[in-house]
DNA sequence: AGACTTTTTCCAAGCCTCGGAAAAAATCGT
DNA sequence: ACGATTTTTTCCGAGGCTTGGAAAAAGTCT
């Protein structure tokens, strides 16, 4: 089952290493490149040299001389045109598009919010074009994207060409990959926007080359796993769908028509639901964050049902990530979402539940880092 | 973060990838292993007759002549001489030592039945060293090991040289693999058993390069994982500790300290002390598996008690399998040890819960396979 | 201005693998 | 029985990448 590797394996490889520190460090030298990859100065040169007639990289005139002894280091960047990548998320109404350069600087952005629910495969995929369309002529001179990055509320397979399953929507297993890639040519990925957040972690200097787990709190629950150096795919689907991750069997019911989820604990609608006594109501709209606010203030000040809400959202969290911990080990976690504003509520719990379910309590003391938004 | 790769990486690589060939098929021709690497007949032939050389593969005579015109091809088999492992088993009441040659066939085999809860870390290094020793005599003629796998009950360290816990064992965190490695010139690792155990399957026809779990049950539950390539190992620990993930919060009390593990409930002793009525009870000794037999049949002619605690153990292994497919998709499962015998009692109650925990009842129909006996 | 240092570039060498040609070892046809 | 055909191996030159050392370049220090 092990493939071949031949030269052009070699250079690939080599090529990706050095454009990886670049990305990571932003500028470098290329002895610098070539300490950090292991790759000998000569090789790193040429490499580098390679890429700078490839119009890939640029030399970049540093302004601060560091005035040392010897010939001083050119030091060379990612070249910002080399490329552009279109990053595209599909949520509860709303629908946004924005183009990237190669260095990841933003050129521009379009967004709608509409309820999108009734629309089919064709529609979904013209209405991205549209978006697409409208932020390419936000920005002028960019070549049109090679890559777009789709990332959607919903399950998506792992072949990251269809959306299996989206709340937002009514029609199931599209292919969106395929008619999109046919329309602009680009090379089309389709994601759970969950299982994408490690992404946007992964070049921090806390969390490269590490594992850790993201963790949106809000309207639902969801999870992102980066493990072993590559962020967690399922082998059908997008997976990690953490936020229907069974905690009591039998239990409240849940979006998803099962009983007991995690979500239906710890998403705002649960939440809330669980403060006004409303039991297994679903809610047809998102639970507004000034509604979440307030609720929190509510449980702040003492209010005994919200307390109660806040509270058994943490355990029910606590426990399924106890359960988690037990099964791939405790990993550091990145929260993030509308819930990430009231973790002072749900830590205590949260590290209650991981200390009642995991095996010796392994993992209570895992790091949470919060951040309040990302993109 | 990524390394760099050259020229003898590649040697490497593609030489570990013909020797997979050959251990998953036994012997090959030069041409049929370049077909299946992807290497031409050129590098083939030439990597193949160096090992040749090396006298790591051998050339075999094949009897089935299948007289089909042109050059009949020249088959090749790993060298058994080329190398021997051993493999030791740590286990409640028992250890053992199996020596293989370098094809995988057994050249002889030590063992002791005795407690060892009472040992250190140099008496547990001794005993070892005793019985291989004692195996080695019984493989007159074969070099001596230069590699030993330590399969333990219990958690191990993820750079696979301690034994963190184990049932057996009254000590902790043992450090193994430094001394055993001393007093051998072998290089030792230390791996949990039930992660093992996909090594034993992942050359099968039906498993090879797929996904899957193994699930022992048995006096405890436990899993190994075999996902993307390779057998799963956690960060920190061996992880995948299956039996204790939590399935109902403050549930039953299980032999870990914990209430609620799937262990307790689906555990041999979990099984045997509800069916008899005797709640949170920890027994010292292992159930037999003549009275799992009994308790089995019991059930099996409609003992009331006794088919409740199946069933309440399927449901607990259901919820738990369906919790995991949540998190990482379904995978079809290999079930071992004595609880594979009342797979006709477990399995609907495990379907049904995989049903009620798993997205959409993703993974109900997920294959089992039943394995009576794995070393 | 010359000595020293440090970074880049250049070049021959070493390893792989690849592709095609030649050799080897059977069977088939007459 | 002997040449034609077929299939597998081996051989050999070519090409691509990295390496290590030498040479060049581009500054600081005295």
């Amino acid at each position: 089952m092990l493939a071949k590797t031949d030269a052009d394996a070699v250079r690939v490889h080599n090529r990706r290493a050095v454009i990886d520190h670049l990305r990571r460090t932003g500028i470098a030298t290329r002895k610098a490149i070539s300490a950090a990859t292991g790759l000998s100065v000569s090789a790193a040169s040429a490499i580098t040299t390679g890429m700078l007639r490839a119009d890939l990289i640029v030399e970049v005139d540093e302004d601060e001389r560091a005035s040392r002894r010897g010939r001083p280091g050119k030091s060379l960047g990612l070249q910002g045109a080399a490329a552009t990548v279109a990053t595209a998320k599909i949520a509860v109404g709303e629908l946004s598009v924005r183009l990237c350069d190669y260095r990841g600087a933003t050129l521009g952005a379009a967004s709608c919010e509409r309820d999108i629910a009734d629309l089919d495969q064709d529609g979904l995929v013209t209405l991205l074009v549209d978006l697409l369309r409208e932020a390419e002529t936000a920005s002028p001179g960019a070549p049109p994207p090679r890559q777009i990055v789709l990332a959607v509320q919903g399950k998506t397979d792992s072949n990251a060409r269809r959306i299996l399953w989206s709340p937002t929507l009514k029609a199931r297993n599209l292919e969106i990959a395929g008619p999109l890639s046919a329309l602009t040519g680009a090379e089309v990925g389709v994601f759970n926007d969950c299982s994408l957040m490690p992404e946007a972690f992964r070049w921090k200097p806390d969390f490269v080359g590490r594992d850790f787990a993201t963790l949106f709190i809000g309207f639902g629950v969801g999870m992102g796993l980066r493990l072993g150096g590559s962020t967690f795919q399922g082998q059908r689907s997008s997976a990690v769908e953490f936020g229907h991750i069974n905690h009591i069997p039998g239990g409240a019911l849940c979006r998803c028509g099962n009983r007991g989820c995690v979500e239906a604990y710890a998403g705002d609608y649960a939440i809330w639901r669980r403060a006004y006594g409303r039991t297994d109501e679903i809610p047809t709209r998102r639970i507004s964050d000034e509604d979440m606010h307030r609720l929190a203030a509510l449980a702040r000040s003492g209010d005994a049902a919200a307390l109660a809400a806040f509270e058994e959202a943490g355990t029910a969290i606590g426990y399924s990530l106890g359960r988690m911990f037990t099964l791939i080990d405790p990993l550091p976690i990145v929260v993030t979402g509308a819930g990430a504003h009231a973790m002072d509520l749900l830590e205590p719990p949260i590290r209650a539940g991981i200390g009642d379910s995991a095996i010796d309590g392994v993992g209570v003391d895992t790091p949470f880092s919060r951040v309040e938004d990302v993109d």
